[in-house]
DNA sequence: ACTTTCTTCGAACGAACGTTCGAATGATAC
DNA sequence: GTATCATTCGAACGTTCGTTCGAAGAAAGT
C-alpha cells in the first residue's frame, strides 16, 4: 500500500533509542535542514518556496516530503534545534562560574559566538519569529522564554551583589536587541570576530547598568 | 481607450505643484497605505496578499491597482514615507541644540517616540529590510544610510567633547539594535511610554559609552 | 535468487498568488 | 442632457505555491 501514512511511520521508527545511533535517515535530514536554513535565511520563510529548497539541496520536490510533513514543520525543526543548542551550550559554560559580571560576559559571548558561527540559523530564528502557529509556535516560544529567564536571573544576581537599581526587563531586552540586531549588519570579512564584539558590547552594556545604583546621575 | 497606462498618467498628474492641495486622490492613497502598513505588519510583506489588503481596506482587488502599480511599489511607498518623516522630524528637533549628550538623547527620544506611535510602520521598516529590489531598494537604503550617518555624527561630537574612546560603529549599531528590537516586545498597554523608555535606554547607553575614555576598565 | 523495506522521483492536484482588462459607476463642466 | 473625466469593480489571466500519489530505483535480509 505504498506509503499513505509515511510520516507517521517515520516518526515512530525514528523515535530515538536514547542512545542515538545516528542513522542514515538522521544524517540526511540534518543535511536538508542545513540547506533549508540557508534558503530561509536568504529569502525569508514566506518568500522561500519548496522548489527553491529542492533546487538548492538537489533533492526532488517530492523527495523532501519523505523527511518532514510540511514546510511549517521544517521551520519548527530548524528553530527548535538552534535554540535548544544555544541554551544547552550556555548552561554548560555557566557551570562552576559564580562571579555575576563574568557570568553575564559568558552569556554575551555564548550568544554572539553561536550567532556569528551560525548566522543563517540565527537570522531565521530572530527574523521568523511569529510565523509558527499554535503547537509549533508554543514549543519554540517556551524555549525562548526559558532563555530570557536565564538572562533575567543573571542580571538580578548582579543587581543584588552590587546593590544596583535599574529595570531588569528593559536591560535584558536592550541587551537582546544589541545582540540580535547583529544579523542586519555583520559582514564576516570586514567586521570583528565574536570575541572582540562580545567584549565591546559587554563593556558598553555592563558599564551602562553598573553606573546606576545612586540616583539617576548624569555622570558628569 | 480606458486606461492602458493609468499609472503613468496618474504619476504625471499627481506630481505635486509644490504647494500641495491635498487632493482626494492623495487622501485615499494615504488611507490605503495605512491599511497596507497594518497588513504588512501583521503578516509580513511576503505573507500578506493583495487579497488580504483588499479585505482589510474594503476596496476591491482591482481597485487597489488604481493607486499604485505593484505590491513592491506599495512597500516602497510605506518605507520611504516612514523613513523620510522620522529623519525630517529629527532634524527639526536637533536645530538649535548644541550639547552633545542632549543631542543624543533627542535622537533616542525621537526614534522611540515615532517608533511607538507608528509601531506597525516601523516594524515594516525594520523587518522588511532586504526585500525591495534594485531601484526601490537603493533609494530607501540611501535614506537609511543618511539616518545612520547622523547618529554617527552625534556620537563623534560626544567623543570629541569628552575625549572618549570607543568604536563609534559598534556603539551606533548597538544603539539601533536596542531601539529597533522594541517591536518584538513592546505592548502598548503594559509597557512604559516612549519618554520613560527613551530616558532609561538613554541612561543605559550613555553611561556605557561615557564610562570609557581610560583603558578598558572592569569598573571594580 | 527473491522479498522486503527504505529512499527518490515525475507528474499532477487544487488553491492562492500578483496583475490586467473592459465595463460600470460617480462626479464635474458645459 | 451629454460629454469628459476620475474612480471602482467582477471576472479572468497565467504563474507559482504546498502537497500528494503511485511507481521506480537502491539497500538489506534471507
Amino acid at each position: 500500500m505504498g506509503s499513505p501514512s509515511t510520516a507517521r511511520r517515520i516518526s515512530a521508527r525514528h523515535h530515538r533509542a536514547a542512545t542515538a545511533p545516528e542513522t542514515r535517515y538522521d544524517r540526511r535530514l540534518a543535511e536538508i535542514l542545513n540547506y533549508a536554513t540557508e534558503v530561509f535565511c536568504k529569502k525569508g520563510y514566506e518568500g522561500a518556496s519548496m522548489r527553491d529548497l529542492s533546487r538548492e539541496s538537489g533533492m526532488s520536490l517530492a523527495g523532501l516530503y519523505y523527511y518532514f510533513e510540511s514546510k511549517e514543520r521544517l521551520l519548527y525543526l530548524i528553530q527548535k534545534h538552534t535554540f535548544a543548542t544555544i541554551v544547552q551550550r550556555l548552561k554548560t559554560r555557566l557551570e562552576g562560574v559564580s562571579d555575576p559580571e563574568l557570568r553575564i560576559r559568558i552569556f554575551i559571548l555564548n550568544h554572539l559566538e553561536y550567532f556569528l558561527a551560525n548566522q543563517a540559523a540565527m537570522k531565521v530564528l530572530s527574523h521568523e519569529d511569529e510565523v509558527l502557529k499554535n503547537g509549533f509556535g508554543a514549543e519554540v516560544a517556551a524555549i525562548k522564554r526559558e532563555y530570557y529567564r536565564i538572562c533575567v536571573g543573571l542580571l538580578d544576581e548582579l543587581k543584588r551583589e552590587r546593590g544596583l537599581q535599574f529595570s531588569t526587563r528593559l536591560a535584558v531586552l536592550s541587551l537582546f536587541g544589541m545582540m540580535n540586531w547583529i544579523y542586519t549588519w555583520h559582514k564576516p570579512r570586514v567586521d570583528a570576530d565574536a570575541d572582540s564584539i562580545a567584549c565591546e558590547m559587554g563593556d558598553l552594556f555592563l558599564r551602562g547598568v553598573m553606573a546606576s545604583g545612586k540616583k539617576r546621575g548624569d555622570g558628569r
